[in-house]
DNA sequence: ACCCGGAACGTTAGCGGTAACGCACGGGCT
DNA sequence: AGCCCGTGCGTTACCGCTAACGTTCCGGGT
């Protein structure tokens, strides 16, 4: 990469004009510049100079020294974990623009999720800041402990669905429900779930929602899978299936799973759906395009990344622990799910 | 989303501990601490008790006093422009460890392409926090234009290739170049470019790599397309294709576009690759699953934000504009690129 | 024994804001 | 007229760090 650079090139006044330097040319202390900027009343005569003296020499007020004193700077942090998976992708955006709009900076920190030391370096440099406060971006379990176990000095905030028991029938109206029922209301009786790693909380809700949506309308679970969530894990969890109970629907926990899933069904001459349906989740944009076009769920993920901000937010504000619900998204049916086919046939 | 939170829970020492506190628990000066922490020499006796006093109130630098006071903060802002797509992504993860393994934090700011009120904030936003300087990802020509004409305080560096003009024959360096040869020495003579939009440098290099690449091998152009860098816009390419000129290979200018066309020609009944190749560039993981496999080219993005960051720190350092070169990329030949066939079918 | 110089350390003054206090001024009340 | 209180403003201190300068102390050279 060729790089075009640019040195800072001093503006019209040599450095950054600072309150004192307003002050002065606006004939005025620097506490009444100070009051200007936090909108206290002016007498009419000061309030226009102190404008215009802040125009003319481009003054912006020094984040960094407003944070040292008042103690609290207008960032949050992030910390981030697999950050190369889509949907904590969409979660932090979601994130960002809602620290954004109420005036904050989200400072994203991506750690490796398998390096505790890591975490710790992430925490230090956290505390070292004056961040606002910091919001988890859907971490699995481990770390979660992790994190419990390091001294974060500001507070904090883990975006995360409510925990669904097997005895919690909200788990029922979870958006991962919503796709089993589609397949069951086309005729499904037989399925298979194609799951993420057992160690997040997003994926055992998918699970037990699976489970009792199939509990609920009497219908058979053939096997249920774990594993990453990249197209490899659904490759995989096809290839190594005892095919015996031959299901009808394949339930995938995400749409790369299902992606993978596809794939070896190509590779194995089944018809999707002919022969069998296949579903997704999340709602990826490529989804539309995959062969043959995959039903799925389209995750307000952005929403959740909001709440989590603004939950943090309100917790400076003196609020209790919010809770703000379940996540939320839409049944997208697409092509790739359809009446109940004869399964895989035999090879 | 329920929410797990956490207030504060003061540690140890009520507030978190500052030189002061070390320096009287050490019975110095908070210069002598201020030294130790700078890894100045010290009296054999004093820098032991200074480090125990550290140790014994954790304490951790303020990293906003100690901005305040050299006027440079150990973080460098990004701005990104088009966060959703895989190619920026992958540059600003690796622009984010750079940076981290260099100390310091990547503050990435995410500015709507379309807005130029929401640059303009985003300039404003990073001259106030006293950064060490500004990393400008894959942006397109208005944006850049735009940029110049804000007054960016600090240092700053876009990460961007060289300009390939038609004369420059490091076109046929270009990463981009390998996959139309691939396709060449396969024996395809017809070629038809599926590109992303012309205002991105990236793309207009890729264009030359492909236009001087056909040239020097005496093969046909049988059209270029420009749109944006999805699905959908290799969907559409396709569709509004006149098929007239009945090329063999079908080169996009990503793996998005690739997509999109693959789809196409699925829903069209020509197989890929007996009647026409298809080949992507980007090298996203899902490829190795599209239907079929798709061949691309894996380009070293990190390695792209890698190598901007350790320019703007160099920059620092006094160094002139520096020029990194290429991008770096592989061929990754999959079942989507076979022997020339007989083209797009007639309907 | 004297002087000199450098190492180690303390003191003071900033960096650019906010907060707390105090003072002058003016209008409404008794 | 005298008192009180609220408003607008200036002065001073402080946030936690670094930089510049001053002081002390010690060893070496003559």
């Amino acid at each position: 990469m060729a790089i075009e650079a640019s040195a800072p090139e001093g503006g019209p006044p040599g450095r950054p004009a600072t309150i004192y330097t307003v002050a002065e040319a606006a004939g005025v202390s620097h506490q009444t510049v100070s009051r200007y900027l936090k909108g206290d009343s002016l007498r009419p005569g000061n309030r226009e100079r102190v404008e215009q003296a802040v125009k003319a020499l481009d003054y912006q007020v020094n984040d960094v020294a407003q944070a040292l004193s008042t103690k609290k700077s207008h960032r949050i942090g992030a910390f981030v974990f697999d950050i190369d998976d889509w949907a904590p992708q969409r979660i932090l955006a979601g994130a960002a623009k809602a620290a954004r709009s109420a005036g904050y900076i989200l400072d994203i920190l991506r750690v490796d999720p398998e390096d505790n030391v890591s975490l710790r370096n992430a925490v230090r440099l956290m505390n070292r800041t004056m961040l606002a406060g910091v919001v988890v971006i859907s971490p699995s379990d481990p770390i979660l402990r992790l994190l419990q176990l390091e001294r974060l000095r500001v507070p904090w905030v883990v975006e995360a669905e409510p925990v669904l028991g097997p005895d919690d029938d909200r788990a029922l109206q979870h958006p991962f429900a919503r796709v089993v029922s589609h397949l069951a209301d086309l005729g499904h009786e037989r399925f298979f779930h194609i799951g993420g790693p057992v160690s997040w909380l997003a994926e055992r809700n998918r699970r037990e929602a699976y489970r009792q949506t199939l509990a609920r309308r009497g219908l058979t679970n053939c096997g249920e899978t774990q594993g990453l969530w990249g197209a490899a894990a659904g490759y995989e969890a096809m290839a190594s299936y005892p095919h015996a109970d031959a299901p009808t629907a394949i339930v995938a926990a995400s749409d790369q799973l299902a992606l993978g899933a596809l794939f070896w069904l190509q590779e194995h001459g089944v018809r999707v759906p002919d022969d069998v349906s296949v579903s997704g989740y999340d709602g990826i944009a490529d989804t539309a395009y995959y062969w043959p076009p995959l039903t799925t769920v389209a995750v307000d993920f952005p929403r959740m990344g909001r709440n989590t901000v603004q939950a943090l937010l309100a917790l400076e504000g003196g609020g209790g622990p919010p809770d703000l619900g379940m996540p939320v998204g839409e049944l997208v049916p697409r092509a790739s799910t359809g009446r109940p086919g004869g399964g895989i046939p035999a090879p």
